[in-house]
DNA sequence: TTAGTCAATTCAAAAATTGAAGTGACGCCT
DNA sequence: AGGCGTCACTTCAATTTTTGAATTGACTAA
């Protein structure tokens, strides 16, 4: 099995991991999120290799995360942006700077979320949008669709 | 640099990518959220190499986010559970599920989440819990403390 | 006694990553 | 006109990771 794509099976969540779960393509998300478009400022903000810096925004190109734009003719020069898809990646980065400042940090919150519509200086949750309550681990329960159950029930057999 | 401290940053976010962000320590958190326990099942449902499985439920274990008990003393035999610290990334593995449900889905989701407290089949959303509004990448700006800005600043300037 | 399970570890081959250097198309300065 | 600098890459050898298969050790069950 070739490291990008990975087990790809129905889940969801291993889709999403094979196509943006590795470190590098994670800051860089991060780094779109900070306002940052060009290749440069990529390689000196996050300290990645001008080659791994390459491959990873052609796969995120490729996968329609971000968009390859030209923003003088001459000399040709690119600037990278998110496209919706990308843009919905804030969720997950979100959900790591959370974990991150809880778990992780020294004190100091680096970067705070302000909600433009509201003002507020912000911690994003989680939420049930039915009943309005806060979600966590402990109050979720995961259902799977049957065919899942059975692909999962064959792994399980199959050595 | 060595892979496995990126760029360590005050960034909360490159933080925690340094510790959960790579592929398949994902697959092994939600494997966890899902109820598996054991070191083969892990292997047959993930289908990752037993020598990587064990590298990373290592370094899980040595940052706290799993714990190792053992279950049977003779033979002995071990399961993993995951800590507060593990379960807060349900957060993440949620999101990353969202995602995957959104935009690489064949029209099936093969994993649906119950909100136990309210019986009701949902998808969490991120939420400004000032005012209950959900929140997205648009309406949202990040403020950078001082410190960090500067730090960016001067890995802008350095090559 | 033989087979099987579980939780790993070992090892060689293959793949990915790093770090440094190089490229090409320009702009700017003198 | 020549030299220097910027931006967006590409190339390449050395190092590090990952894979996949085989092996181990402590048992249990037939």
């Amino acid at each position: 099995m070739s490291r990008s794509d990975l087990p790809s099976q129905s889940c969801t969540v291993a889709r999403a991991v094979a196509q943006v779960g590795d470190e590098w393509t994670l800051l860089i998300v991060r780094e779109m999120f900070l306002g940052t478009r060009r290749f440069d400022e990529f390689l000196r903000l996050t300290g990645m290799s001008s080659h791994l810096l390459s491959q990873r925004l052609k796969k995120l190109e490729a996968q329609g995360s971000i968009r390859r734009e030209r923003y003088s003719e001459r000399p040709p020069r690119h600037e990278y942006r998110l496209t919706e898809k990308g843009r919905d990646l804030w969720t997950v980065i979100i959900a790591l700077k959370q974990w991150g400042d809880r778990w992780l940090s020294a004190e100091d919150t680096p970067v705070q979320i302000v909600h433009k519509t509201c003002g507020q200086v912000t911690k994003p949750q989680m939420t049930c949008p039915d009943c309005g309550e806060p979600i966590e681990a402990h109050d979720a329960e995961a259902r799977l669709s049957q065919p899942f159950e059975l692909e999962r029930q064959a792994a399980r057999r199959a050595p």
